[in-house]
DNA sequence: TTGTATGCGTTATCAG
DNA sequence: CTGATAACGCATACAA
């Protein structure tokens, strides 16, 4: 059996079109009775909008377009929760597109909105296409494209985001006032805004206490648990090491602790760690990790709702979100 | 300015909307010298084939619909990955739903297919809704779903797994070989295909070796890190304690070792624990976590291009796929 | 309150 | 090889 089109529905409710059509989407300026007869028709036939048919005429495609550097991680799966929750409650769908932090990759996503297969866009990452300039149909506004997280200081209001280099600063100044004094940073990958927020977050926390910068105290890394082996790999070699670390991201901390613990490190006794995010899994590290929380799952749904603010045409806010210092096991006093 | 249509491209070209579009989808039966000046006109006026008329008009949304029970949880966002890598790699846009395991929820889902919105379906969970009778159009085929992971044994061809109970089986096999014989099992959510499946495994790796089943060392469980920890305040009650605990996941077991850990219980010395899945956090344990991993990438890239196949008219065949006993740190002789 | 008729931007079927 | 033209299924301005 074919599907069911309004065509179907009208003629067994004897109406017209334009009757279902209201009946579906102004049902208050139909007659009670009527209205009645075209939704038991409904019903029976099993009828269902036909969304490709509706989005052309309507010129709108109640899909929503979320962009992440890497679907497989967390920490972005966790902000698409936000984000999902917000876009269900509001009728919208969301289409997902896995960039990779490739330029190329993104420019694919970005034809999905000059296709009008999505009326905006959330981008969990940096954009690295050219997001702006989307032709936009004559008696349309602007697409709205929401930034979130990696926010940079002149993105525009469409943002969501934390004070990366106050939490990195927190975080540090937490280390400080332990009493350690010889604070090590595990930084993020190269050319992200992350990392370069919280390394200056780091050092403006050292400048405050009167401690001197160390650059063989700056470690590099990515992100990654690999990179987390990595700093340890360097760490276990500096002559004169740090008492503590402060690590731009949980993951790199979780597998720094683990490879120190297997070395015979222990934390917090003989190092304390630090981490930034607290992922779902930072609480189960031995010790706990000490962390900043990100609110993630908000993130998401402020993105989202920012979003719809601006697709119903309020003048858009920027959205600063709290972080929060969470003191776990992984830090002590030296 | 509005959006370029196939109109204006004709227009620009001195052709007609048929050969633009011919151009675009045939362009060898197209003479070279139109060709390249209406790819030229195209390039000109920036247009790009609008998405809802085309699905409209070829009845195709190029488009799947995943349907997962939590998108923010790291098992699944994994699988995602997997998926999206093949969709994108076939050209397929992925639409992402979150049913929360809900039925009412996942029903929203379907009428995604119902109106056309997809394509078909790939289910990370046991489908709650009535995802089979899905009207088609006249000339189309049947909308395919495909399951992945929470496979049952009557699901039928579009289906991906791996042997659930044989990888239980393999995990307890593991710890009995190592001398354990005392040996519990923290079991995964009541009503769960997957549950069943692996304590079916558990119990049968007894039986081989003979030993017999305690019903006291089959602890509840919820795939949760709460589980886990719960699952430890049961087992420290115990007045004769397995040596050896198998879980029904990873995430379980890490809540488990945290605690455990925390109360002075070491792994391996005290206690043997095993997980299943391999998550990516697993190997940041102390001590590492033993585990049955599940190609998880792989599992979602087999099932999109299971979907491929079908939706290309091929006839379906069910995937299984291996598991893989990764041994670490967290499993030693009693 | 309801019906008629037009167009949204494509693709595909015909002729030419 | 190319051009008219008719759907695809729906929403809405305009008439009744």
């Amino acid at each position: 059996m074919s599907r069911p089109t309004i065509d179907d529905v009208a003629r067994l409710a004897g109406v017209s079109i334009a009757t279902v059509s209201r009946c579906l989407h102004t049902p208050d300026i139909v007659a009670a009775k009527t209205r009645e007869r075209v939704l038991g028709a409904v019903r029976e036939t099993g009828y269902n909008l036909n969304a490709a048919a509706q989005s052309l005429r309507s010129r709108r495609a109640n899909t929503v377009l979320v962009v992440v550097p890497d679907i497989g991680n967390t920490f972005f799966s966790e902000i698409l929760g936000g984000i999902e929750r917000e876009a269900s409650a509001a009728g919208l769908t969301m289409l997902i597109g896995n960039s990779g932090r490739s330029k190329t990759r993104e420019e694919v996503y970005v034809r999905y909105l000059l296709n009008g297969r999505a009326d905006g866009a959330l981008l969990l990452a940096e954009p690295k296409a050219r997001w702006s300039d989307i032709p936009v149909r004559a008696e349309q506004r602007a697409v709205p494209i929401v930034t979130i997280s990696e926010v940079g200081s002149d993105f525009g209001p469409l943002t969501v985001s934390i004070d990366n280099a106050a939490a990195a600063e927190a975080a540090v100044q937490h280390l400080i006032s332990l009493g350690h004094r010889r604070i090590g940073h595990v930084c993020g990958p190269e050319n992200n805004i992350l990392t370069a927020q919280r390394l200056q977050g780091y050092r403006r926390a050292l400048d405050k206490a009167g401690l001197r910068h160390r650059p063989e105290f700056e470690l590099p890394g990515s992100f990654g648990l690999d990179s987390g082996r990595a700093a340890f790999a360097r760490f276990i070699k500096l002559a004169d090491r740090p008492s503590a670390l402060f690590f731009a991201n949980d993951e790199m901390a979780m597998g720094f602790l683990s490879t120190a613990s297997a070395a015979g490190i222990q934390v917090p006794r003989d190092l304390s760690i630090i981490g930034f995010d607290d992922i779902h899994f930072a609480q189960t590290c031995i010790p706990a990790l000490t962390t900043i929380r990100q609110p993630r799952s908000e993130m998401g749904a402020a993105g989202m709702r920012l979003l719809l603010s601006v697709l119903a045409g309020e003048a858009p806010v920027p959205v600063r979100l709290p972080f929060e210092l969470v003191v776990r096991g992984s830090t002590a006093p030296p």
